[in-house]
DNA sequence: CTGACATACGTACCATGATACGGAGTCAAG
DNA sequence: CTTGACTCCGTATCATGGTACGTATGTCAG
């Protein structure tokens, strides 16, 4: 089991090989050492467990750099669960500004659709007249285009 | 109004020079032609216009690709509202997956961070727990981590 | 007429998360 | 002992939406 070389690993992590190696050169894992005498690197389970880590943390939403952070804070005795606890607060709140961002596409989309005739000239066409700017356009006024920038 | 040189156009749109340039370059903005006599290259009122149009599709969520291609449904006379509002209800089914998909996540999140002790050791973190896969961890069966891909 | 800006243009770089390629070395089966 | 599969390594490429830099040239105020 152990004796692994990097094809193996990433099958059994279920990932590339390429992806193994931008792991590596990214700091998320650490490149097992060449051996002496010729011959391919031999990579330990951590290795595996490791890009499961990571995959399960993008699941999460946490980027490669947060999830090198979470990986170093794993290697850390000194860690405590606050510390983990944190980055996660700080990721669910992030979610939720995307989620609020979307949210307010998806009201402004659902609003011009439904002003939208369905057919005819672009002239009448509520989401035409949005994107070019209309003030007074065939939006409800209470309603216009959110900016969120 | 009309005498406009890049830097003015880009100030009147409200973006950078070099995003009047990057958009030429990528076939949202045409660009002027250069003076047969020397000097700098005038931008027509419908640059800052076009330019207007860009942001207000990317506030709907539109890729530059897809701002791309309203643009020349605008210009082409032969373009029903139906082919816009075709669009539109694709970029809210798109909007409505992400939507999904983050509304996972933060369910998953909510869920780890509940059930996480906030202090102590690392054994006991259902965080921890979930990004190294356990299965058996501090969650509830019935909701694993949600693999989407 | 000269200095301070602005423009023109090609190219490089930023972040993000990979994927692909080319050529040399290595290993194991037949 | 050859052949095919795999590894190693650096570099390039992809998509996305820009930003920055360097050098040459143009414009305009004083
Ligand atoms: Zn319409
Ligand atoms: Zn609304
Ligand atoms: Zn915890
Ligand atoms: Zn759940």
């Amino acid at each position: 089991m152990s004796e692994m070389t990097i094809g193996k690993a990433a099958r059994a992590a279920g990932v590339g090989v390429e992806t193994i190696r931008f792991y590596e050169r990214n700091g998320l894992i650490e490149q097992p050492p060449k051996p002496a005498f010729g011959g391919f690197r031999v990579y330990p389970a951590e290795t595996v467990r490791r890009v499961r880590f990571i995959r399960q943390g993008q699941e999460l939403g946490f980027s490669l750099r947060q999830i090198a952070e979470l990986l170093s804070l794993k290697a850390d005795p000194a860690t405590d669960c606050s510390d983990v606890r944190r980055r996660a607060q700080a990721k669910l709140e992030e979610v939720d500004e995307k989620l609020a961002r979307l949210t307010g596409i998806r009201a402004a989309l659902e609003e011009l659709i439904a002003a939208c005739p369905g057919r005819g000239a672009l002239r009448a066409c509520s989401i035409m007249g949005a994107l070019e700017g209309a003030e007074g356009a065939p939006m409800s006024p209470r309603h216009k285009v959110e900016k969120t920038r």
